[in-house]
Formats: C-alpha cells, sequence, structure tokens
DNA sequence: AGACAGTAGTTGTCAGGACAGCGAGAACTG
DNA sequence: CAGTTCTCGCTGTCCTGACAACTACTGTCT
C-alpha cells in the first residue's frame, strides 16, 4: 500500500530484505483482483454468489454420501461461521437438502440435489474460464510454475486451516 | 476446492495446462491465510481492522493535504462502497478528520490526525511483521523474487484497480 | 440409572458492506 | 443568467457475516 511507484523488484535488487513484501502485494492483488471479478460475474451468469460455490464444489467433491456441517465448515475455504444461513439459503434455492445423519440424531446431512449438480457444474466451468481470463493467461507457464511451487504449502495442510 | 489432495505442480509436469489453476490456489489460500491472521490480530493490538489500515495507509501516502472522498474510494484496495459511514467510524474514533475542500463545496477533504499517524504508524509496523511471519518467512528469497516479477502488473496499473 | 460434561446445529442480535436514491453544489449550454 | 446535466458525498434499506446464547442429543462416569 506504500511506495507504489517503485519498480519491480527485479530492478532493485539490494532491496533484497523488502522483496517480500512486493510478493505479498502482488498476491493480495491478484486474488482480490481476481475474486471481484469472478463473484460478479457469477452473480450475474449463475444467479449465486461464490461463497454458494465454496459450498456446493465442497459437496459435489464429498460424493452422493453429503457432509454433515461440521465437516463443511471445516472445509469452506471463505465461511467461518454462519453456515447454517448460508446453507439455508442454498437449500432455499433447491440446490441442496438437509438429511438426518444415521445413529446421530443432532447431526444434518447436506446432499446436493440433482439440480444443485447440475448448477454447480456449470458454475465451476465458467469460473475457471473466468479466472483463467484474469489470473492464469497473465502469465507465463513458468510463472504459474514457480508460484504453484512456492505456494503449495499454504493450502496443502499446513495450518492453513484455521490457526496456529 | 477440487483435487485437494494431489501433489504439487512439480510432480506432474504433464499436466502443464492446468498448472495456472494450481497457481491460483496458492495465491487464493496464501492471501486468505494471510490477511485472517493480520485482521485478528490488528483487531485485537491496534483496536481497528484492515479496512481501516487501508485508509489511514492511503491518507498517510497522500501526505498532510488529505484526499477527496472519491480520491480515496478509487486507491483503496478492499472498500469499493459505503465509505461514507468507514470513514464516519475512523472519525469518531478520532483518527481523522473532515474538512472543506477550498473551492468546492460540494467535496470533503479526509485528513489525518497526529494521532491517526502515530496509530498508523504503530499499526503498520506490526501489520508488517505479522505479513511478514505468515507470508514472508515460508518462502526464500528467489521465491519472493519470482512471485514479486509475475504479480507485479497486478497491482502496477494495468486495470488492476476497479474494472476492466 | 442419574448426573454431568461435551458435541451439533440453530437462533437472536448486532455490526459491516452493497446498492439505490437523494439534495447540494458545480459545470456546461443557450 | 436561467435551465439542464453532471458530480460529490450522504442516507435509507437490505443482505450477509460474526459472536454469543440456547436446545437437543450423545457419551462417560459413578
Amino acid at each position: 500500500m506504500h511506495d507504489s511507484d517503485q519498480p519491480p523488484a527485479s530492478d532493485r535488487p539490494n532491496a533484497a530484505d523488502e522483496t517480500w513484501f512486493d510478493a505479498w502485494r502482488g498476491v493480495l492483488f491478484a486474488s482480490a483482483r481476481a475474486l471481484r471479478v469472478a463473484d460478479q460475474d457469477m452473480v450475474e451468469h449463475d444467479g449465486f454468489p461464490l461463497t454458494w460455490l465454496d459450498v456446493l464444489a465442497q459437496l459435489a467433491d464429498a460424493g452422493p454420501a453429503g457432509l454433515r456441517m461440521q465437516e463443511l465448515e471445516e472445509v469452506a475455504l471463505f465461511t467461518r461461521g454462519g453456515l447454517t444461513r448460508l446453507v439455508d439459503r442454498i437449500e432455499a434455492a433447491g440446490l441442496v437438502r438437509r438429511e438426518p445423519v444415521h445413529g446421530d440424531r443432532r447431526g444434518v446431512l447436506v446432499v446436493l440435489t440433482d439440480e444443485g449438480r447440475q448448477r454447480h457444474d456449470a458454475a465451476f466451468a465458467r469460473h475457471r474460464e473466468v479466472i483463467e481470463r484474469e489470473f492464469g493467461r497473465r502469465l507465463t507457464p513458468a510463472q504459474h510454475r514457480a508460484i504453484s511451487d512456492a505456494l503449495w504449502p499454504f493450502w496443502h495442510g499446513d495450518g492453513a486451516a484455521t490457526s496456529e
């Protein structure tokens, strides 16, 4: 947020100690920009926001058995709390349904409906295209590799989920 | 969000067409994780959230003349709308004050107070430390360089600010 | 079995962000 | 200089996310 007019790191090799901050800024801006565009696009074309895709994608990955609220909350990227109402909305739209858990009457199983799966598939395909356009195509394959390798630990366990 | 258990891109060089998606995921998770930790830390230690720092930092960069609401909205990273109430809160906390614009009675100039500058400096210093810990120290200098160079266009003009 | 702690999910309540509409003022036009 | 249009920031209203009770149920311990 500061020093916004400095040249890229490659132009000032003496500032090695500060380079991490430029890297951070890049990550921050790239994600903020792409997410905003992707969210707008999804609301416009699919009729629901990115948070819904987050939930639907987890359920699509989980298979036909669905997921319990608790499991869903653990794996979802955006929503840390307030999952109840989010699922309420998605259920009201008919993309998901709640079922009792066999053997635990406290629990609730969230399952994709047929329409939910279709809408997810369509939205996810479109989402990939948007991200590819807003992010992927702006970089070279070598850059993809470099970023992917460097940032891989952040989404592969590593305590990335909740806290330290 | 899918394929969450695959090895990193470096382990499956044949999937070159898909590597951008892993890079995206890395960017997404890295920023989400660091931002969440940073926001929590800031609320806890500085008493205000990251959105305030965003505003304060822009004002600190802008110099003693301050910024008009409109300019502030253009450069702020997080807040797209609703800047009025955000500035209301920051003003109520005494970190900022509104002044009339000489020669345009519609406009409002937002200026840092002395306390605002002090609080900004402290919060920003701490914020850097948190980001360095949560992001910087997890990567090598070479990786910082690679990411910084690749993602630099996203925050350096390029239409990265608001829309296409 | 009865008491007790732990777990699962929902609900109440409130703060923050999104969006549309508003009035005041400025700029442009004839 | 009157009329129109545009800009600037504020306000009303709704929607979503955060946090804290609260209910229902499970499991354990004696």
